[in-house]
DNA sequence: TGCGTATATTTGTCATGACAAATAAAAAGA
DNA sequence: TCTTTTTATTTGTCATGACAAATATACGCA
């Protein structure tokens, strides 16, 4: 083997984020929240925008839209939210927010600080931002080979 | 919402590490190879030392041990390992590389460059290795957090 | 030696990811 | 208007993640 895994940066972004959603996991139980964390980030976006189809939050959320009806879904079964089919397009459906997830919205971001302060303890907000910026470069990457390919 | 998704780190790598999957899924179907990413990641550990159990794949891999076993079934299935049962400890199973493996290793390191090339583009080797260092950090966070709890 | 505890692995269940295929409805074109 | 194509969503299947529980075996101590 000429490559080594643990100098990869694609494995070890990999690694670590399996690390992370672990982890995030804990705090949510800790926190007494019956929803998982990729059920907040939809959730999260409906709080930024309410009302939005399956499709616009598969694509804010970079997600398969399979995976997004299911996770709605469950939301909906969990009674955070409400399916309504559209009028102008009956194909396609809106997610409404439901009281009941206005009663967690609090503690959904609790956790989400809570989270992020055991994972950048000791990292200062500049060394974040590169982080970030280059995070977004390789996103990039991956995006623009995912068009080229198509 | 006062806190920016977008802008948090945690957030932004795992949505990356989706992405990187996806794309190292592309590139394994391109080179005809009917392995996953995952398997890859415990025939890699192999190549480095064969003859590893399940727990010692667990450890390395940072993957559960329900996981790896399973990993390591459909290995076996696909003829790429087999399952020996240690003599010292019958509780334990030692994973032995297969011939077809050996069938498949360049292609595997061909892939594993290609991905991270795609994912790299642009990137210069110190920006990586700064990457890397901070990625690192923040997964030593995260494993003492997980220590400390328990 | 025998019992209780610790350890290695496996199995079960659910959530989510990928991807293909199925549905349904809108839009475009002849 | 009818047919074809495109688009939005859903469903099916498999791989993997988490976590709990089940198994089997080893180990330590009375």
């Amino acid at each position: 083997m000429k490559i080594r895994l643990e100098s990869s940066v694609n494995h070890q972004i990999a690694t670590l984020a399996v690390l992370l959603k672990r982890q995030v996991f804990r705090v949510i139980a800790k926190n007494d929240l019956d929803i998982t964390p990729d059920q907040w980030v939809i959730l999260y976006f409906l709080w930024q925008k309410d009302g939005l189809s399956v499709g616009e939050l598969a694509a804010k959320a970079k997600k398969d839209f399979a995976n997004v009806t299911r996770i709605v879904s469950k939301l909906e079964v969990l009674g955070y939210v409400a399916r309504t089919q559209s009028e102008k397009d009956s194909r396609v459906s809106h997610i409404y927010l439901q009281p009941k997830a206005d009663q967690i919205k609090d503690k959904v971001q609790q956790c989400m600080v809570e989270s992020t302060d055991i994972a950048m303890k000791g990292i200062s907000q500049a060394e974040q931002e590169r982080l970030l910026t280059i995070l977004d470069r390789i996103e990039c990457n991956i995006l623009e080979n995912e068009t080229a390919v198509k």
